[in-house]
DNA sequence: AACTGCACCAACCGCCTGACA
DNA sequence: GTGTCAGGCGGTTGGTGCAGT
């Protein structure tokens, strides 16, 4: 676990220190940023008393204490975004969380990470599972593999009706656009899915470089789609995105 | 009460890329 | 053209807390 100052004291004094952040190293690592901004996060480290490294205080305040993060559980309506997206974009967790205010990469990847084993088990309790696979494997291709089929089912039976700031997925009953219920609308009806899906391609295509948050959206689509056209539009989308 | 399994989260590791000398 | 360094990214690991047995 975390050593103590005092462990740290008894080793070299250049040894890095690792493991969790103290309170009294975030509020060194957030007043020096705040004060004097950023510069190079190796001098960061220095500047603020640190035996971090400077990817360990990157890393600390980009995914801690930047003051634009959001506290509260990821929600559903962030939760469907994130699969629309990682269905278009792939394991691009960056560029995923740049597209989603107030979240980072790190925390979209646990979410992920965490989905797609409970969703894997789920599987797994429900048909005997993958049994080829060794218990071990992890996060191995194949598991992957089998939890991205039960993923992109959950794509067409989550997404409810939510406006984000710059993209908007949802889906409402076929016969109402009553949609404002976070909830699953009945199997029995055709549900016809609505995307506001927006992306920096213009700037791309320009050659500019591409914002991290300030202005992440600019082109846009509004269509309304039937169940089975709303996963096929998501990924004709991705023929429309620029290298990131 | 003790144990076990699971979910969640923070942080590290290794690799890649771009900038710069 | 090449080497070095810092930053960025995705994958992975380890710790913690909670629920179930």
């Amino acid at each position: 676990m975390v050593s103590t100052e005092k462990e740290e004291g008894e080793h070299s004094a250049k040894k890095m220190r690792k493991g969790l952040w103290s309170p009294d190293e975030d509020e060194r690592l957030y007043s020096h940023i705040t004060n004097y901004g950023v510069g190079t996060w190796s001098s960061v480290a220095q500047l603020a008393g640190l035996k971090r490294s400077g990817k360990s205080c990157r890393l600390r305040w980009l995914n801690y204490l930047q003051p634009d993060l959001k506290r509260e559980p990821i929600s559903k309506q962030e939760g469907d975004l994130i699969v629309s997206l990682q269905k278009l974009l792939g394991n691009r967790w960056s560029a995923i969380a740049a597209r989603i205010p107030g979240r980072t990469d790190n925390e979209i990847k646990n979410y992920w990470n965490s989905r797609i084993r409970k969703k894997h088990r789920q599987r797994m309790r429900a048909d005997g599972g993958y049994q080829s696979q060794s218990p071990e494997m992890g996060m191995g291709q194949a598991e992957e593999k089998g939890a991205q089929d039960s993923i992109t089912d959950g794509i067409s039976l989550d997404l409810c009706g939510q406006a984000m700031s710059g993209g908007q997925v949802g889906h409402g009953a076929t016969t109402s656009h009553n949609s404002n219920s976070a909830d699953h609308q009945p199997s029995s009806q055709l549900p016809v899915f609505s995307c506001k899906l927006a992306h920096p391609g213009v700037a791309a295509q320009n050659g500019e470089q591409q914002p991290s948050l300030a202005v992440p959206f600019l082109k846009s689509y509004q269509v309304n789609f039937a169940e089975e056209e709303y996963v096929d539009f998501l990924m004709s989308l991705s023929d429309d995105l620029p290298e990131i």
